[in-house]
DNA sequence: GATGAATGAGGCTTCATTCAT
DNA sequence: GATGAATGAAGCCTCATTCAT
């Protein structure tokens, strides 16, 4: 039952970061939005900060989750990986303006608690893993190339699918579908690269 | 003389935006750096609001100003991707709380005057543009492929461009080089991609 | 067993007040010091205010009970009043948090329940008199004059044995004894006044 | 004309602390007593605590003030220690809740400021010395014993009066004149004390 | 009787903004 | 145009108190 609040609360910033920013997300609204009280909030979080830290860190542990569960729906990597990049992009696109704050953690070295801080980049590095273990079963399967550390490739795919989510649809029209995305990010752009 | 003064408040601000969040940079703080008083800041900007989105909106200009300048400097397409990548890596790099900031703004429909939204999405536009400008002569000299779009194109090698910036150093290490991102960009990561 | 509880309440109390001012005493911290649960504490007193009052009011009451027991310890008149003024000054070291909390009551007309204030009039009064009966012993004896009334000179004693309290130690090093107080006190601080 | 502004805001707060302990007295109501806005004291004042430390403070000041101003109303030693007592009770009369209020202070090491607390004991310091000012002209002429340091019978001197001014009128009554109270510091309590 | 999670009024403080000089 | 003292709305957080278990 405890753990019931401490969830709405999680729901309700999460529901309230939409269209705001930290700062136009007072603690008064939140408790609103989760019917809990004031008072109630800062028995499960220390503060505001943490609060908001704690939601975005979430955001890396759900999509490891989604990662670690999702994995085996095809056969082929070429499969798997498109798969998981769907899984991703689902995601992002879901939880976009999670994501957005999330960015606005890095490289935050400054006004947190140094603990925080680990715990951030231990857990933003597992959901990077989690990636580049897809990639490592092409490496396997000689279809990935294995000069490059499949971690930084799993930073570029991201970096790709990110990129898209943010931009790739104008007025409900896709203008670049996932599977391009892993075709360029397998093949690249060159004139030869086309499946 | 008085463009003196906005300049200064705009680097004070640039300044200040490293390692605090909005809400944690005051005005009285900005005044203070920018060695002007606090009244005077409302000469030249309408409110905070205003203040920090003509920033993050100068980040974009300053951007396009860089591209067009520097693009003739070589003469291979292959040679001018990698010159631009290079510039625009170390425009992220050197103005990294400034990209971040920028980031803030993104998809936020509500709590901004009309105009400003506006502003934001032509700029950025311009800015996307900048770079499929580049791309166009890849896909002319028959080195890029022309199924999509350029401007998507363009979007996923930023976006892969700013996911090396946030990553690919370790304690000093360059763990990928931009080279890489290039080539990664236009062949891809199979085992055929090798340039 | 119920008064186990009551009396681990205010000793709870009487410690936290140590450099402590009201305000900064929690009844979070009142029930971890006194291991009870926060509830509890309302089961002995009605609230915050009347837990401190008791425990001011219980200082009087423990210092009438300590002049009551103490008195025929000396056969002379000065004996007697010294060996008062010791166990007076002793009291006061050991409970000067609870001292200062208690002076926090004096001249309080408002803010408290009008039976709260009678009862602290009256016991205080009552310890003025214990002392005031030591001087009569005096009166009786001739050692002590009779025309200013014995509990005024009982209060100007307190006084002096408080303000030596307050500043008569300095880095260890007693600077006034109370030897020397009652001396003054009984002969004043005249040339002749020496015994 | 700004510190108009902050003697207003003392002398608010004065006035709230009859009657009120410290918790009492909100910033809200002294804005109003002092007619600021809330934003404006704290451009005179870091906190509510140095606040209320600078009026103690102030209290001491004062009292000093008046002691050195005062001190040739009278020939004689005997006349000028009863016109200083006279002084000092009359401040203590009139700034009663305040002289409450610097108790409250005494001995309080933790929760304050190191500065405030030296100038705390500094300010005292000089006040005792003020009154034992006095004594050691009785000492030079012979009408106050050497054997015991003056600042040490100035404290005594001091808890006295304060004792007094606490319970030495009772319904509108006096009790204890500031004359006797002299002349038992003079001469003591003794049978042939009398003057 | 005991507990401690929940409450919410209210405190302290900050800070964007104004405006008289 | 420049200044910065003054403003006061509004935010974060605390903590005395209650009450269901």
């Amino acid at each position: 039952m405890s753990s019931d609040k401490k969830t709405a609360i999680l729901a309700a910033v999460e529901e309230m970061v939409k269209g705001r920013r930290f700062h136009e997300v007072t603690m008064e609204d939140i408790a609103k939005v989760a019917h809990v009280s004031k008072g109630t909030i800062y028995t499960y979080f220390r503060d505001k900060d943490e609060l908001f830290f704690q939601l975005a860190t979430e955001g890396f542990d759900k999509l490891c989750q989604l990662l670690n569960n999702h994995l085996p729906e095809s056969v082929s990597f070429e499969g798997k990986l498109l798969n998981v990049c769907q899984e991703i992009s689902g995601f992002f696109e879901k939880h976009k303006p999670l994501m957005r704050m999330m960015l606005e953690y890095e490289g935050r070295t400054a006004s947190f608690h140094r603990q925080m801080h680990s715990n951030w980049k231990n857990k933003r590095l597992r959901m990077v893993q989690a990636v580049a273990g897809i990639l490592d079963l092409g490496v396997a399967g000689g279809q990935v190339r294995s000069d490059l550390p499949s971690s930084a490739l799993a930073e570029l795919l991201l970096g790709m699918l990110r990129a898209r989510g943010r931009r790739m649809h104008q007025e409900g029209e896709e203008i670049l579908s996932i599977k391009s995305v892993v075709e360029v990010f397998l093949h690249g752009t060159g004139k030869t690269g086309g499946s």
